[in-house]
DNA sequence: TGTACATCAGTGAACGCGCGTTCACTGATGTAC
DNA sequence: TGTACATCAGTGAACGCGCGTTCACTGATGTAC
């Protein structure tokens, strides 16, 4: 196969050793390349450091190929994110397993997951969640995020010996959401450089689920 | 003085009625304008709407102006976000005014403008704390930003009884800013559309600060 | 008070750059016969 | 199985644009005498 000698002296042929490329001249899945190539990119460089010229880069394909997938730079940005709230929405639901219904240690393994997507996946909460949404106003993202807050909703009903999302059970999911965001923003801003490590960070979790759960 | 009619001709004498510039040739204190031009273009076009022309433009003034008083337009940011840390801090402090030392009251009041300032200078707000960090990263703006931190510990301090900053002190301190940057967030994206006025508001954080501060 | 002069805050033209998007095109692929 | 053909995912060159920053300059201002 002279393939993989065109390939090599291709100029984008990725760097991480990852393939984002599959073959010689049709690609496979662009579309999926190419938003791993953005979220890479905003990973790397930050939310506003993304352009579609270095995705076609990373991604080994001209800067023209985007849009026959996307219609333009947003809704790369918009994919992008939504593929990243469904991993985030996942996360969320697998850390649930195995904790019994109606503690409020399934709240806390909620918030504890949603602190560690904004760590690990940085990049992408902040393009959601950062000021960018003006931008990216989409009535996708938002459906995805209320999706999401339910999840959350669910179990603090479930604490609370609720069978129906009553306005006090949003309250108090509110104010939950609202501490787990707010810390999830601190940590990756690292205000918290004197707050210790993880275990710090579980105790501060429950310690807040408790004192909001409690009547 | 023809002065006024070579106003006229020019280009970017500012559309909102408000004066950016003093005289015809020199500015006056230009610095100042173009900090002022700088937030207002942040708070109108969002933090990543900012260009340096765009604030030449609003200030009346060439493209070269801002570098006699900026290294660069990085620098432009930092002045500007510094200038509007001082305000919240300001504002934080006299909203304390006439409460009584030592009460939950005084830390809600302080939870309420923080709320406040970043929905009335969303644009600064989101600058500071929305990911744009890495490119900001300035000590004058993390000690600004302990300083003000320190304001609310003291609070806490006093409510808890304590006459020194303990860690017990600095951790119902972190919960309680995770809680109120957290709300600030999703107040500012809309993320509250259902959760009420400003009664629910006042009435959440008072909550938030009684279920943290107790032991 | 009037004049000579140094200062330095502003000018305006220019630079090189990377961006998002478009265009006519090409050639690999899958399908019908 | 082999061939003709339509499709359409990719190319690569080009576009116009606004950006951040630099440069030699100019002329208003404040100060010393």
């Amino acid at each position: 196969m002279k393939e993989d000698e065109k390939t090599m002296t291709k100029p984008a042929t990725n760097e991480s050793g990852q393939a984002l490329k599959k073959s010689g001249y049709h690609h496979g899945d662009l579309r999926a390349g190419l938003i791993e190539a953005t979220r890479r990119l905003v990973e790397d460089k930050g939310p506003d450091g993304f352009s579609v010229s270095d995705a076609c880069r990373l991604a080994g394909v001209s800067t023209a190929a985007p849009y026959k997938h996307f219609k333009d730079k947003n809704e790369m940005l918009v994919a992008m994110v939504l593929e990243g709230m469904q991993r985030h929405r996942a996360n969320m639901l697998s850390a649930l397993e195995g904790i019994p219904k109606g503690t409020p240690a399934r709240v806390t393994a909620i918030g504890s997951e949603y602190v560690n997507f904004a760590r690990r996946e940085n990049g992408v909460f902040r393009l959601k969640f950062g000021g960018f949404t003006d931008r990216l106003e989409d009535d996708r993202l938002q459906a995805a995020g209320e999706e999401t807050f339910g999840i959350v909703l669910r179990e603090v009903a479930a604490c609370l010996g609720e069978t129906e999302i009553t306005p006090e059970v949003r309250r108090r999911g509110f104010m939950l959401w609202s501490f787990v965001h707010g810390l999830s923003f601190l940590l990756v801003d690292k205000k918290l450089a004197d707050m210790g490590g993880e275990t710090e960070l579980e105790s501060l979790l429950s310690d807040i689920a408790e004192r909001v759960l409690v009547d």
